[in-house]
DNA sequence: TGCTTGACGATCA
DNA sequence: GTGATCGCCAAGC
């Protein structure tokens, strides 16, 4: 796999994540055969301006906390996104993030 | 060419 | 429960 594939995989990935749900960089990571590589899956995501429909707001880290939201544009924006999913967020964090998580090599399946 | 950094995560002390 | 360390792999300098 290429690391061009690599990208398009996390991009597709991310755009498959249902709507008020969240997943974490290294579910995708393990999904796409890159388990121990979630960095990388945080490198896409700061490319992930360059495409469209990609909801990054949806992907947090492992402790649901939004460390991305500076890549926004505005702090407050990936919130305010998530919100308006139902999702709660206080403190940078997804509230109950256990009950929204979405892991892609659960659901997908392959 | 080589070292440092990074939207991360698991492990160990 | 907290803090330090290593693995991951690409980019920037």
């Amino acid at each position: 796999m290429s690391k061009e594939q690599f990208f398009q995989d996390v991009y597709e990935v991310v755009r498959l994540i249902p709507k008020g749900r969240v997943t974490s960089y290294g579910a995708i990571a393990a999904y796409l055969g890159r388990k121990g590589s979630a960095r990388m899956v945080g490198w896409a995501m700061n490319h992930s301006h360059a495409e469209e429909g990609v909801p990054a707001h949806r992907v947090v880290n492992r402790q649901g906390l939004l460390t991305g939201k500076h890549h926004f544009g505005d702090p407050y924006r990936m919130q305010e996104l998530l919100e308006s999913e139902n999702i709660g967020v206080e403190n940078d964090q997804v509230l109950h993030f256990e009950k929204y998580f979405w892991d892609p090599s659960e659901e997908l399946k392959l």
